[in-house]
DNA sequence: GTTGGCACTCAATTCTACCGAGTGCCAGCG
DNA sequence: CGCTGGCACTCGGTAGAATTGAGTGCCAAC
């Protein structure tokens, strides 16, 4: 059917719609409950009647930002409507008390970055109620500052790979002849020589001789290379897995939320691809895995030296809390840009 | 197997008691549902009419096995009736499918420790349907193969060590002084000489100078020996918390066990603790943590030249099947005891 | 000791009535 | 014209009563 309603621009409404539309929103954020006319004018202070207010309603379910879970009860938002709310919305401010908190865990914290990064995914969930994701960077711009061969025996070599971001890593070589300390130690001294200074994505020249040595050094360069296409360097920490269980009613919903959080690798490419988009909050089917279409995720990313270096991200119901989520997010992220990106100026005092 | 190690008469049941008990625990797992006289009447085959079980129900509810939900409901086990039920359990085989499934596993894993070890714990918690723990070994007694000093900047030095079980920790340095490359690589030198060979627990001589090398060598020595106290060396892998929502059906409890397993150092004293006493399995109140009241818990210990060096464990509601989850955890830490306790014959052919 | 019979209990289910929050519609008002 | 109050209507939720039925405890009889 036609409807004559013009709508040049669909996501602008009118000032009363767009009022009405938020109170909506707020309240069922509030009360987890559908919103009735009645409320909605009282708490609004547009001086206008609840059957006003009804007929913008109906109006704004018509263009899908609202919805009716049967008749006769109030509106819920949709998650067009969440959207608008929260692309029209006031920046909100984190409180000063976890403010306070926050400069107060930054100021302590010490100890390896993932120990930091493991506390902080914690923090920010404690701080929200929602379950928090921290992504750690990935160091394939890194360069190697140190690669050495371990031998742990004959047949076990290790190499331990040292980042220029602080990052360690370690991959097993398992020969199939037996090595002896010294033939370890040279290759050890061959791959330190051929990696030091490269970053991951560099190509090197490895030796083409078929001696122990230069199968060791060939294998330690492979081993080293082929962890890199996947998005293996990213370190995800998940703070706060519980507080799924009271974001969600339905059991069946906590268990696949569950499910897609015990995928790492699928959290850490949501987050990306959300970042890749631009999104700082992905609502309800936004975030592209069903699974998650009752969740809303909110991310901000951590940048060292104008890169992003990783990011962290809030996941909670589409009835989430975003001002404060937003808020804590942001300053937790803000944090750590200036935790790990501004402390050589720090250090240097 | 050890059988009947108990107290004269009150714990041991006479016959046709435990078949009644065994009956009505095995169709509680299997239902869920709590279960009366006449079913056990039919299901197990002791030519007896339901009103003689019925008077033995009775009386196995005074001595605790059985309770109540309410006047006129079936039997439903308590602890106690688990504990029976556990302790004179025919230990169960695991199914062919799943003994294949694992030995495919096993054969084909690749990658390092923690790799092999996380992956295991998803592929447990798949074959259970439960959720799996596994712990990985604490370095305590390993010795040091090296331990190497790295430059990041003047004021950040990684010390950065690798153990004798393949184990690699890092610790950040971040003296109060600028560093050059040459104290660093001498610190390095003297590091590594220091402690090769030793382990977490040996005692080392450390330089009383006050020359950067020294102060430098000390900080080392310090925050390596630091981790010590703290159960920090146990990693724990977490697979299938998912499965903690279907498990349980209040959506409260699931919010409880889930907190639970956030905390690592939690799940890892759990484990221990119940290895430390022999368990193999906890049921309800045993595993000693009110909030896991509700669950059971699988160890079963994975061993290392004769030593404890970790263990897998499940975690599922008391009305666990007990036998199924027993022979994956047992046959799972018998792969691993053989995956890297044996794998130096293997790696001779 | 075992059994069938029997009265009894009590959660779960069903049915009914009904309340009331909330709607859509409309006629009238400024 | 947009806004309003009024009104009939809808329908989920609740409360109470009646019903069901699985299961018990007890007991007399075998």
């Amino acid at each position: 059917m036609a409807r004559r309603v013009k709508q040049p621009a669909s996501s602008d409404l009118d000032a009363r719609k767009a009022t009405i539309l938020e109170a909506v929103v707020s309240e069922h954020i509030a009360t987890a409950q559908p919103v009735g006319s009645s409320s909605v004018a009282s708490n609004a202070d547009l001086g206008v009647s609840p059957a006003t207010v009804r007929s913008e309603m109906v109006s704004l379910e018509r263009e899908g930002y609202l919805a009716q879970p049967h008749t006769s009860a109030g509106r819920v938002p949709t998650d067009k409507g969440y959207r608008y709310f929260v692309d029209h919305l006031a920046s909100g401010v984190l409180g000063t008390v976890q403010q306070h908190q926050l400069s107060e865990f930054f100021a302590n914290v010490r100890g390896e970055v993932e120990d930091v990064l493991e506390q902080t995914s914690t923090l920010l969930s404690r701080m929200t109620s929602y379950t928090a994701v921290v992504v750690g960077a990935t160091h394939a711009h890194a360069s190697i500052l140190s690669a050495q061969l371990v031998n742990i025996d004959a047949r076990h070599q290790l190499l331990v790979t040292v980042f220029s971001d602080g990052s360690v890593v370690k991959h097993s070589l398992t020969p199939h002849f037996d090595v002896d300390l010294e033939t370890c130690t040279e290759a050890s001294r061959q791959i330190n020589a051929l990696l030091i200074g490269t970053t991951l994505e560099t190509q090197v020249q490895v030796p083409s001789r078929h001696d122990h040595v230069a199968v060791l050094v060939r294998d330690a360069v492979a081993a080293l290379h082929a962890a890199l296409p996947t998005a293996d360097g990213e370190k995800v920490f998940i703070g706060g897995s519980s507080r799924v269980a009271d974001s969600f009613d339905g059991v069946e919903t906590v268990r696949q939320v569950l499910s897609i959080l015990e995928q790492e690798l699928l959290v850490v490419s949501l987050v990306q691809d959300m970042l890749a988009r631009g999104l700082s909050v992905a609502i309800g089917t936004e975030n592209g895995y069903e699974p998650l279409s009752a969740c809303a995720v909110v991310v901000a990313p951590v940048t060292i030296d104008g890169a992003t270096a990783g990011a962290v991200g809030l996941l909670g119901p589409t009835r989430m809390k975003y001002q404060e989520a937003m808020a804590a997010a942001g300053a937790v992220s803000q944090h750590l840009t200036r935790h790990f990106g501004g402390e050589e100026e720090n250090a240097n005092h």
